[in-house]
DNA sequence: ACCCTAGGGTGTACGGCGTACACTTGTCAA
DNA sequence: TTGACAAGTGTACGCCGTACACCCTAGGGT
């Protein structure tokens, strides 16, 4: 009797491949990357580890198959705009989907070879280029400008020294002062004017990355105007 | 008198932090990043794997270390020029170094927070822009935009599509076409000019990077003159 | 001349990992 | 009823990082 009605339980909700991904996105969404092993999923699951197997293949493949489905969180394009609205809304929407998925961007740089997934996005995003009145030669370039940014990310040298108490952190930092003076000068900066989102040493991430972004953009506009 | 001699040969150099850092750059050099394990590199080294342990603490500390050794070869930035040639000249050594050590970006980017030598680095960056008539604020934006190719490279999205023969490549993107219209359309760019570096996908990885950090390097003398 | 201490090198062991391979079990077609 | 096939299991192998107790040797204080 029980016996069967925990086997109930168990085949309630067979295994699958779409299961184990929702599952292994939940456990890294909670956990970080690296808390994602075939053990500690399989046992989330309440199954063997080889179990998962039957499914995907291995662990890359697997790890494929979390980036896909971050990557198909993206929005698609939005319509009627220049090429510059387009881009940059769709990246921005890249980046609000990696923000919900922390770990998918250090997933993503781990990975070798991209997914079909990933290689439909980025053709999508080149098409964005072209249509927007991009030569072949220079959407290339502009492709490898942008870099990891097309995909909602850039990598920072620190990340964000925060999980320091402001004042703690604004101490060491005017100690360490001589030894980094240029990096110590940002602290009055953030100290001192002390309002929005930049504390510490810590700073307005968001505002950075759309820094960067339209940095970038505006520069691949000059040069596409100049044809 | 066998052993004696074994000994001997064993103490004629004896185990130090810089001769492991050595040894482990070298395996990684010929190995990849993968190939470093703390069992690997002592049977390098002709040692049992703990006695690493009274020189290195643990295996982070060992990368570290091998980054440290990488971001000593940068050359120290050129004297007597404006702040784009110096940043410009600084980075190309930077990615020189990085190209001699190809495991170095990926451990660079594993890594949390840097190493000591490498905040020295940043620090030293920052101050190239800020003698150069950047404000503060504006050297942080830089700093950001940066990102990575601060160090000497940023993160492709492929890495080079090389390792197959040229026209087969060709063939199975021009078969991929309909699936990847836009990609497909480098091909032809490639192999039709055929000259180069340029090959199949690839492409001229150096030129790109160049490309990039001109573009960026470009954007915010543009914002410095703005004032 | 003695011991003592300290530090470098060793050996063993633990818990984790990915996954190969042989197996049982449950399901459905013939 | 049987028999094939897919899904899940169990065991095992060879890696990994590293904690811990040990030994051995060189050097210094007595």
């Amino acid at each position: 009797m029980a016996t069967k009605i925990e086997e109930a339980a168990r085949a309630r909700e067979p295994l699958t491949r779409e299961r184990i991904l929702r599952a292994a996105v939940a456990l890294a969404d909670e956990g970080g990357a690296e808390s994602i092993s075939m053990r500690r999923l399989a046992q989330e699951l309440g199954v063997v580890p080889m179990a998962l197997y039957k499914h995907v293949g291995n662990k890359d493949e697997l790890l494929d198959g979390m980036v896909d489905v971050v990557v198909a969180e993206i929005d698609a394009p939005i319509e009627d705009a220049d090429w510059k609205a387009t881009m940059r809304e769709r990246i921005l929407s890249a980046r609000r989907a990696l923000l919900r998925h922390p770990w998918a961007s250090s997933v993503l740089e781990s990975r070798g070879e991209p997914t079909p997934t990933v290689i439909a996005y980025i053709d999508s995003m080149m098409g964005v280029f072209l249509e927007g009145g991009f030569s072949i030669d220079l959407m290339h370039h502009a492709m490898h400008v942008m870099g990891s940014r097309i995909l909602g990310f850039s990598q920072e040298l620190f990340d964000d020294a925060a999980s320091m108490p402001e004042e703690e952190a604004a101490e060491v930092w005017t100690q360490l002062a001589d030894v980094y003076p240029n990096i110590a000068k940002l602290i009055p900066v953030a100290i001192g004017t002390h309002e929005g989102p930049a504390v510490g040493v810590g700073c307005d991430t968001q505002f950075e990355f759309e820094f960067g972004l339209d940095l970038v953009l505006d520069g691949l506009e000059r040069l596409r105007a100049k044809g």
